[in-house]
DNA sequence: CAATACCAGATTGTCTGACAATGTCAGGTG
DNA sequence: CACCTGACATTGTCAGACAATCTGGTATTG
């Protein structure tokens, strides 16, 4: 029961964000069945308002949903992990090396990074690395390279929520890497912007790819598909 | 669009398709008010299903809507189409280096670009020209840059219906650009392969704004609002 | 005569309630 | 024990209704 916290503007909107809050804060596990009838009396909402959010979330990828069956959260494997930082690599060193074309440096990014260093050694950090790598793409003038990068980050939240990975590098150590494509971006070095931010991200993707065949056994896959 | 849908029994995607290719065609010029009442007496859909349809279009780019208003068929200025190609060029670059990571050539790009030459060489090329590029990022294992690219694709469409531009280049020659891209990718050639791909997608980019610049006079553009 | 207030129409945003189509699963039957 | 059947759950869609909101024009007012 999140409790009837929906007063906001636009209905569906609301009912999907609370929606999308329970799915990423696991409150709803994977596999967990979404029917349209629990989302109408949760939120208190008719059930089409509830279908219509339900459809958002599988267009976004955090539910899946199969003809005349209940919406599920989705399940992420080791290849779509690996496949959502892959295609997050080549968004976001596009969007570094539009930056760099003219030494534009977010000013939010900074200060994203800034905070990251602020915390808590021992905190998680994962909401603050997301803030930063958002500010980047968003400090561009695209406006599709946003919408895409957000498409990604909304499943990649979920993957990291699922493969429960906290800090699997260090604050710090992230930070630094922050940093250097900053630096890179102010000296308006296209290349070496680009080439530090998709080496970044590979190396979350590796990360997190380790971290998942060492928590779910299975050790061979790769480019297989299931 | 083709992402997910394939139920087309579907009635909702029947709506999404027929106004879509309305939007495509022109039978709807930019700017044209969409009204759910339009979309509901025209498709013989009840309100709520022309709504949904409706909704699914904003999403994808082709109509935009504000608040309490009928959405619209939505314009493409320069920049749009600038940041159109300059988004989708990152990402079949990002597929073909997959590509080539494996040597992989899908053979329907090879159909695809071999239909193109055997075309009449007056015949407008546009649409076999997408299907080799989408075969192109559909061949890679990847899911999500099919994704994404389906969804860049939609808006490029439509702005290419708008920018009247029929062969600004000659189909041989971007036939033979795309056989180059092949051979690339045949030969492993990664950085080869990527870079031609950005090449041919920014120099289509380049071509079609500057016909743009030279139909539209002006070097004002984008959505105007009042 | 100009500026403002206000009203009517159009359109959206959402609800309630209903019904058919489809898929699931437990029980009964041979 | 395999198989058929029918109740149940859930989706997919519809119809009609009503409040909220925006637009544009008209009437009122200074």
């Amino acid at each position: 029961m999140p409790s009837d916290s929906i007063d906001a503007s636009v209905r569906p909107d609301a009912v999907v964000a609370a929606l999308r809050e329970a799915i990423l804060s696991r409150g709803l596990v994977p596999d967990a069945a979404v029917t349209e009838a629990y989302v109408s009396s949760t939120y208190a909402v008719a059930r089409p308002t509830a279908r219509i959010a339900i459809d958002r979330l599988v267009t976004e990828g955090l539910l899946v949903r199969e003809p005349h069956h209940a919406a599920r959260v989705r399940r992420l494997g080791r290849d779509d992990i690996d496949d959502l930082f892959t295609s997050r690599a080549a968004i976001e060193a596009a969007a570094v090396e539009l930056l760099a074309a003219t030494s534009t440096v977010p000013a939010d990014a900074v200060e994203a990074n800034r905070a990251l260093l602020d915390q808590p050694a021992d905190a998680p950090y994962a909401a603050r690395d997301i803030a930063f790598h958002r500010s980047l793409v968003n400090g561009t003038t695209s406006t599709r390279l946003p919408r895409l990068h957000d498409l990604l980050m909304g499943e990649i939240e979920l993957g990291i929520a699922q493969v429960d990975a906290h800090r699997l590098r260090s604050a710090d150590e992230v930070a630094a890497e922050h940093r250097s494509i900053l630096d890179a971006i102010a000296a308006g070095d296209v290349e070496r912007a680009g080439r530090l931010a998709r080496a970044h991200v590979l190396a979350s993707r590796d990360g997190l790819v380790a971290h998942y065949d060492s928590t779910h056994g299975s050790p061979h896959d790769s480019t297989h598909r299931k």
